[in-house]
DNA sequence: TCGCAGAGTCTCTTCACGGAACTCGAAAGG
DNA sequence: CCTTTCGAGTTCCGTGAAGAGACTCTGCGA
């Protein structure tokens, strides 16, 4: 079993389950701050450090990472040893993970005060929130609406 | 600040920001996973601890943080100290999280063997993934589908 | 040529994970 | 009645990862 670099221990991407898998790129403390950040427009590695206060060999450690696996690019700019990182296709994807955990810390974290932010849907220009719906006929689907079955890719 | 006994070190918690909050209630190693399994029906120590292959210790911090926070809650059974746990309504509610996980997984780190598991919805009976639409119009809300505002509880 | 800014590297300390052995309490068994 | 078993942890130790901050490197701009 090859080891990565930046791994807690276990090797989570070797797992039948592709939750283990998906904490294998984004399971490490920080990264999905990190990929909120730049989703919102927080590009350059001296603004997410000052934004986060997360100490800067973490903060490339983790970088390094999630361009690594392709959730984010590096993009130089200014002719110069300067980059900027962006959200590939697989990285934007992987937002609706952060925009379901949002759902939840609001509903059951925010407390008094109300969400820290809120989303407004280009479509309807409504401020809302998500909802997970099945792709199949379109009714809600939550973890009581559905029967889990093994699949082609189960483990031996 | 007050610093709980299983953090990974910085307070994610006191940051006024969804996300952070909600990892860390689920941000730690092992965390997601063990939820997993519990949703699945894996509902004690032992059980947990022969299919992650955690170590004792870690798995035992684990679930008293998750029952802490309410999203776990540990029931006797068998009239001696035997427990087991189950999902509150907190807890069967971040399961939604999980699927969500697991659709990216599938999306993109499947590769040829296919999906690990499969859902099959009780509302249509197909076999189908989770889809994110926005709760006020129904149509699809992903990273690009909406804005970003300041909501009531943002930071001063 | 000096200084500066962005983007890292290096080093050191502390703490958390992994692994394995040990404990504890209730029932079952001889 | 004494011992074993089993579930559910607890304790201990060694290693590796997070945090903090100082240092480096590169190319421009004054």
């Amino acid at each position: 079993m090859r080891y990565d670099e930046a791994m807690q221990r276990t090797d989570f991407g070797a797992m039948a389950c592709s939750i283990a898998r998906t904490l294998d790129v984004i399971g490490e403390p920080w990264s999905p701050l990190i990929l909120r950040d730049v989703w919102v427009g927080m590009n350059r590695f001296e603004q997410l450090q000052s934004d986060l206060g997360i100490s800067r060999k973490v903060l490339t450690e983790r970088l390094n990472h999630l361009v690594e696996h392709g959730v984010l690019e590096r993009r130089p700019y200014d002719n110069r040893p300067r980059h900027e990182y962006h959200l590939t296709e697989k990285g934007t994807d992987l937002v609706d993970v952060l925009m379901v955990m949002v759902r939840w810390g609001d509903t059951w974290l925010a407390g008094e005060a109300g969400p820290p932010v809120l989303y407004r849907h280009h479509a309807c220009g409504e401020i809302s929130s998500v909802d997970l719906r099945c792709s199949g006929c379109g009714e809600p689907m939550h973890a009581g609406d559905i029967d889990v079955l093994p699949g082609p890719g189960a483990a031996a």
